[in-house]
Formats: structure tokens, C-alpha cells, sequence
DNA sequence: AAGGTAGGCAACCGCCACACG
DNA sequence: TCGTGTGGCGGTTGCCTACCT
């Protein structure tokens, strides 16, 4: 809704200052300044992007290495990607939820440029509502479908009765059981993810592997 | 015009796993 | 084997902006 434009990064960056001034912390904290910036891709420049303690230390920051980590990583490395998140990227991060749950850095593996923070922040504020109004359509669509699926048991459990006791009892019984499957997809996907996850041989934004997993038939997600 | 509200993003926090001495 | 330091990750918070009333 708000588009963050440099002003408001900035206007931010100096607000920030002004908290640092105020804190009693040791340690910086808040928004970064372009000055901050520089220093920091400086020093890893130069030392490489680990032992972010000695990163902080040797850029002069009066911040932790974690934030200098997540600094980086979010925002100064090259090639991130920001913004405009496009349909198939949109696509692929709804797929490899489903697959993944919360796994924000498997998942922001798997796309070009974005971060694990990006995609946690996009799925929180547009996507989780989506799937959320999409469950609840599939719910009631489940609920009609269960209210069909009785009528139509109903119906084989009179015409059963009339003929074998013994016929229907197995009936009810496989309804029940495929019925108890078909809850939680995830449920049924019994893999160990890190063990299943190389990503180090497959070509970045492809779909076939995941669709292998949830299947093609389910389209796209929002239509 | 002013205040309230929701959306969006950057950054922080706390926990966990791993490496190393 | 144990303790400590560090990095990585997911959850959460805080702030700013645009929109609404």
C-alpha cells in the first residue's frame, strides 16, 4: 500500500540517528545510514561476507555483527532483487509453502535475488491472506461436497441394508479410512525435507520438481 | 484539515545448531 | 565431553506512508 521510496528510506535513516543518539544502549541500533552502508561493503569488500563480529568491528560500526549480517544479506548484497515480485515467483513461493511450511530461507533459495526476509514479508502482508480466503472457500466448497458425499452414502447404506449387513459395514468402512487421508496435504507428503532438498544441480525457478510433489492440477493458485 | 487505520518494509529478538578450543 | 562464540533462521515489532472517515 505505502511505497517505500528513497525519501522515506531516508527520512527513516535520520530518524534513526536520532534514536541512536538517544539510546543508552552500547550498540547502534535502528535504521542504517548511507554512511554505515558504504562502511560496511567496504569491509566486506575486502574481507569477505563471514566472522561478522570482525566486520563490524573493522568498519567502525558500533553495531552487532547480526545486524551487519542482516544488513548485508537484505539489502547491500549484490544482485538482490527488490520489489515487483512477479507472477511465476509469486507462483513459485504459494508451491513451495505448501511443500515447505515456514522455511523462508529454502524457500528464498529457490528464487533469484530474494531474500528469506523479502518473502516472509510479502507471504505476511499479500499472500497469507489470500490463501487464507482460498481456504475458506475450500472449505465450504468441502462442506458442500461432505453434505453431497452423506446423501449419497445415506443412499448406498439404505440399498445395502435391504440386501447384505455385511457388504455395507465394509462400505462405510473404506469411506471412512479415504475420507481420514484426504485432510492435510502436507500430512501426506512423508519426506524429510533437508535431507530432499539439493538444490545445487536444478535450474532455479523450475516448477516441475515442485509440481512432481502437489501435482499440476491444482493450477494456480489465485485466479 | 485532522485523526484513525491498515499496509508494507526494515530491523530486532530469541532460540537453536554448529564449530572450535 | 563440555563450554563458549558465532551464524542462521523464523517470529515479531516499530515506524512510515497512503488511504479513509
Amino acid at each position: 500500500m505505502a511505497p517505500v521510496t528513497k525519501d522515506s528510506i531516508n527520512r527513516r535513516k535520520v530518524k534513526g540517528v536520532e534514536a541512536m543518539k538517544n539510546t543508552k544502549r552500547e550498540v547502534n541500533r535502528g535504521a542504517w545510514t548511507a554512511e554505515e552502508d558504504q562502511k560496511l561493503a567496504e569491509v566486506i569488500e575486502t574481507h569477505g561476507a563471514k566472522r561478522w563480529k570482525t566486520i563490524a568491528s573493522k568498519a567502525g560500526l558500533n553495531r552487532c555483527g547480526k545486524s551487519c549480517r542482516l544488513r548485508w544479506l537484505n539489502y547491500l548484497r549484490p544482485n538482490i532483487k527488490r520489489g515487483n515480485i512477479s507472477e511465476q515467483e509469486e507462483d513459485l513461493i504459494v508451491r513451495l509453502h505448501k511443500l515447505l511450511g515456514n522455511r523462508w530461507s529454502l524457500i528464498a533459495g529457490r528464487l533469484p535475488g530474494r531474500t528469506d526476509n523479502e518473502i516472509k514479508n510479502y507471504w505476511n502482508s499479500h499472500l497469507s491472506k489470500r490463501m487464507n480466503q482460498k481456504e475458506k472457500q475450500n472449505g465450504a466448497n468441502l462442506t458442500r461436497q461432505m453434505i453431497s458425499t452423506d446423501h449419497q452414502k445415506d443412499r448406498v447404506q439404505t440399498k445395502e441394508d435391504s440386501s447384505s449387513e455385511e457388504g455395507a459395514t465394509s462400505t462405510s468402512t473404506s469411506t471412512t479410512s479415504a475420507a481420514s487421508k484426504g485432510g492435510d496435504q502436507n500430512s501426506d507428503i512423508n519426506i524429510d525435507v533437508d535431507d530432499f532438498f539439493d538444490f545445487s544441480n536444478e535450474g532455479l525457478l523450475n516448477l516441475e520438481w515442485v509440481s512432481k510433489f502437489l501435482g499440476q492440477d491444482d493450477g494456480r493458485w489465485f485466479n
